[in-house]
DNA sequence: TTGGAATGTCAACAACACTGACATATTATT
DNA sequence: AATAATATGTCAGTGTTGTTGACATTCCAA
């Protein structure tokens, strides 16, 4: 319980980290989620959006055809709130709200043209970033980000990350 | 310029790198985040604070008796911004505003034990998903895990990041 | 003495989250 | 057929956190 180096066992077979990795760590992650949306930030002041609405598209483009419910659940916020930006994306013609055939209650989102370009751009934007961040670190150290990533996610969250990846949808 | 795996070159030693493996970094880092936040946020809505007081209460106990341009600088707010958190820390008797000795114009923040307490409360409840998540993924993914997050960083807020190690303050 | 830097404060505003309440279809259940 | 539950949308209000812009104060330095 001193000020220093403790808070951390060191038996057998277990990672030893001192007060300070775990400091550093918690300070990259503020440091780093910082230049992580400032690019996309960017393009989207410009066009009078938010960091909301750049969540909106990726998901809606990643799963295109999910319901309203679903892009609820996966970014994790109140109906207002994501109706809030839906609904500026559907005026502007970026996002398409379709009505199911199965359920008539339901609404299915993808994007119109113009919204795959935008998205497009942010992504763009983004991912000029993680892959330079990726080349300067080398593939091991990219694998060892992702794994540390996935640990660190809450276990439902964890579960909307992976859905992802099959992606089923309609 | 296809839909699925292009965008990627594979020269000499360059890292080749899949729409889909970028695409998968940038959502590890949208759910991860969540993750990080949660549990300390859980404690700041308890006493009516919110992330802005956890991230002023971090930097301040991390280099006491810094002044709130330097803090303004590393936080990357406006003053007036920071200003609305730093009142109410002082008014509830978390953080000390000592006037500067050799430039009296200058603010020199630290915490009071009451700062103290919450801060470390915040801290460890971070700490311990970090620890958690650190452990699941092993020693050498942690390497990887801060070598991409430093390589994520503006520039700018690198140095930042790099300065609170060496701690110089007053 | 004048200029500028550091700080604090006031007002206004916007983005984005929240809660609570309510309306409207539509589907499912009884 | 009546009722309950689901999916969605909307309105109103509130809070945190960010932004600008304007202005005052204090103090260092040229």
């Amino acid at each position: 319980m001193a000020q220093g180096q403790s808070r951390s066992e060191n038996t057998r077979g277990m990672l030893f980290l001192t007060d300070e990795q775990l400091r550093k760590g918690i300070e990259a992650m503020f440091f780093a989620y910082r230049g992580f949306t400032a690019d996309p930030d960017r393009i989207l002041t410009e066009k009078s959006y938010g960091r909301a609405h750049h969540r909106a598209l990726h998901f809606i483009h990643r799963s295109p055809g999910a319901t309203v419910n679903k892009l609820l659940a996966t970014l994790g916020v109140t109906k207002q709130s994501l109706n809030r930006v839906l609904r500026t994306l559907i005026a502007d013609g970026l996002v398409l709200n379709k009505i199911g055939t199965r359920d008539k209650r339901q609404r299915h989102l993808s994007l119109t043209e113009a919204g795959i370009d935008l998205e497009r751009a942010l992504s763009d934007a983004q991912s000029d970033r993680m892959r330079a961040a990726y080349r300067q670190a080398g593939a091991d150290a990219v694998h060892g980000f992702c794994t540390v990533l996935e640990a660190m996610m809450d276990p439902e969250l964890k579960e909307h990350y992976e859905n992802l990846t099959s992606g089923e949808h309609i």
